[in-house]
DNA sequence: AACGATATCAACCGCCTCGTA
DNA sequence: GTACGAGGCGGTTGATATCGT
């Protein structure tokens, strides 16, 4: 055994200071450590006394492999709470802080670890298969139509309060956000439209015969978001 | 059987908080 | 307001056990 310079013991402790330590506390009850080495006749610091209490003799202590169920508990309460090994330790009947703390950095640490690469991983994957939104194509047939007001069938209008854009003769006034978007996707409009719109399953076509559009192609699920604001653009 | 690597866990250390004088 | 001591906590260490070669 190792002692410290002023001659307290130090290191493992021996079958005979576990009976004195819990013949004392048995006595006495817990607390006031600093009494304890002195009641106690052990050659322990106060903070030896304690831990080996806490951590060993104390009634109640659980010992043995920790169940699948204890594993998930702490790997959650570790989620929530951080290292708070007192905390986490409170919710596990029977378990002692250091227990705890010794089986997260000998075991679930390593697992949530692992579980979370695995995870990552699985995420890459799937990221891997996704379909970029694709840029919407206009092709423009004929004429431009007049910018004066714009409907697209079956209600949707299409009108600005700004006179430098759009005119502001529609029967409704609109939303600048709104107006400024709709602004920029038409200002977006290929004039000479070389590049051909691509079609797929997922995409809706829409004939325009009354605006001059010829066709064009919008999401599905951006256009059926879109009109089911009351089939209305603001 | 011998040895090194790795895992486990009890114990220590240093710091922080809180109560008290 | 401040100094001090007790209690408590988390990080780290070191001894021992177990496993693989």
């Amino acid at each position: 055994m190792v002692s410290t310079p002023v001659g307290l013991r130090k290191g493992s402790w021996a079958e005979e200071e576990d009976k004195l330590l819990r013949k004392c506390i048995d006595k006495y009850g817990e607390g006031k450590w600093h009494q304890v080495p002195l009641r106690a006749g052990l050659n322990r610091c106060r903070k030896s006394c304690r831990l080996r209490w806490l951590n060993y003799l104390k009634p109640n202590i659980k010992r043995g492999d920790f169940t699948p169920d204890e594993d998930d508990l702490i790997i959650r309460l570790h989620k929530l709470l951080g290292n708070r090994w007192s905390l986490i330790s409170g919710r596990l009947l029977g378990r002692t802080a250091n227990d705890v703390k010794n089986h997260w950095n000998a075991h679930l640490q390593k697992k949530v670890l692992a579980l979370e690469e695995e995870k990552r991983k699985a995420q890459e994957t799937i990221q891997t298969t996704i379909f970029k939104p694709r840029p919407r194509i206009f092709r423009r047939i004929g004429p431009l139509p007049s910018r004066e007001n714009i409907t697209i069938e079956p209600n949707i209008s299409i009108t600005n309060q700004n006179s430098d854009n759009l005119s502001p003769s529609s029967s409704k006034p609109v939303d600048g956000e709104c107006t400024q978007w709709w602004s920029n996707l038409l200002a977006s409009v290929e004039i000479d439209g070389e590049i051909e719109p691509e079609s797929n399953g997922t995409s809706l076509e829409l004939q325009g015969e009354n605006t001059g559009w010829n066709d064009f192609s919008l999401d599905k699920d951006i256009w059926e978001l879109l009109s089911s604001e009351n089939n209305t653009i603001m």
